[in-house]
DNA sequence: GCAATAGTGTCTTTCAGACACTATATC
DNA sequence: GATATAGTGTCTGAAAGACACTATTGC
């Protein structure tokens, strides 16, 4: 261990950003800071490395332990080390970005005081109103503490760059679900409208998902199919 | 600093992947470790996170300090932290990404004689072959240090996702280049023949790139025009 | 039958690939 | 003029957008 004590040690954390979707918009689940800094401010839900643990497996843990729930897409996002991001000390950040069906995150949320899930207003870029925020109840931009802002933006980025070309947007849904959902999702991510019948060619082209023969219910109008998606296991025929 | 002691803290290291081309292949700049762990293999160059300075600031210090050279791109690629990925105990890399002109890299290497440019073998997914390969001289895979061989593999596979829709590739070539010149670098980076007149359509349709009206010299036969890059700042119009 | 949405057929537009052709430099 | 590559015109095919049309459900 000789050489690795030659240089102070950072403190390494997680940050989790929990996105899903409300309605027509992106959510984000927030944190109340119950302790300085940044006290009374919302952040991302995170925790400390631990010494013995992969990223990966303290990404894992802090998603049970700190917002209990599960994800079906968790992917690292990007590292944030500026030396003044934390007024304690040393602190280097590892985000990690998950999606969460909406219905999951509101559960967890009503489980825990200290949870909210905020709306998010993404503009475009060179659209007026410059970077991402999280919109408290009547829509006012909350101040997010630490560089949680940065992190944010950048997630959002993430996910509208992945959206195309993997399956990230059924992490969105339930294991059946509709084209028009499905459609509903990509809209509210990109935050435009999508011609109906290239969507369902587009989509349908990849073989990403499987009609079940089911239809949806308790609709006053024609149902719709039900899909599902297809696993890479199944795609091997 | 009271809660942040709670925690025992790892170290912090950025690693450098600095690629380039030779010829028809592209490169990785490779450091011979002279000490315990690997002693003896390849590794990509790196070093510790000092206390007080960002990682960008850090990935931009060793650049300069380990292997003597600038470059015009540079990124940071991921981070990786398995607990057992050096033996000397718990080290966090936060892996940059970084491009150099073949003659900048090539310069490099001749004032530091544990420095080598290595060819990389890097087959497609679902090709056979399976993962990236640095090459030594006579052409055999070598064997990398740590999980650099895994890092390198996701340099790459972002370098080839970047190709399409930034200004990676001009990050590779002089101040002034020819069309022929910025296909052969798409080319060897994706590893395949594209259409000269539908490559030539799409960049120059992206307004990335302006003519000087001055042609290249030295050819034995028609001499290219010679194209500069648009910075952001010139486009603005 | 009415309302409302599901789902499709097809025309148009856009863009990439293919290929052949013209242009221009050195020797 | 021979040669080799620069650079372009144009045909073709694939895929996305637009739009209208048919289909099917509850009431």
């Amino acid at each position: 261990m000789n050489e690795l004590e030659r240089f102070p040690r950072p403190s390494v954390t997680i940050d989790l950003i929990l996105m899903s979707l409300s309605g027509r918009s992106m959510t984000v689940l927030l944190q109340l800071r119950s302790s300085a800094p940044f006290e009374g401010l919302w952040a991302l839900p995170g925790g400390f490395v631990h010494i013995d643990e992969s990223l990966d497996d303290a990404a894992a843990r802090i998603l049970v332990d700190n917002a209990r729930l599960k994800s079906t897409w968790v992917e690292q996002l990007y590292s944030f080390g500026a030396p003044e991001r934390d007024p304690r000390g040393r602190v280097i950040t590892v985000a990690y970005f998950a999606l969460v069906p909406a219905q999951t995150l509101e559960q967890a949320v009503r489980s825990a005081s200290d949870l909210t899930v905020a709306k998010l207003k993404v503009p475009w870029p060179g659209e007026a109103g410059g970077s991402v925020f999280a919109l408290g109840q009547e829509g006012e931009p909350l101040s997010l503490a630490f560089d949680h802002a940065e992190i944010l933006g950048m997630a959002v980025k993430r996910l509208r760059g992945k959206l195309a070309y993997t399956k990230i947007a059924f992490a969105l849904l339930p294991p059946l679900f509709t084209l028009r959902e499905l459609q509903n999702v990509h809209e509210a991510i990109l935050d435009q409208s999508l011609n109906k019948p290239a969507f369902r060619r587009r989509l349908l082209d990849r073989g990403w998902m499987a009609p079940t023969g089911e239809r949806e219910s308790g609709t006053v109008f024609r149902p719709a199919e039900l899909y599902r998606v297809v696993t890479d296991r199944d795609a091997q025929h």
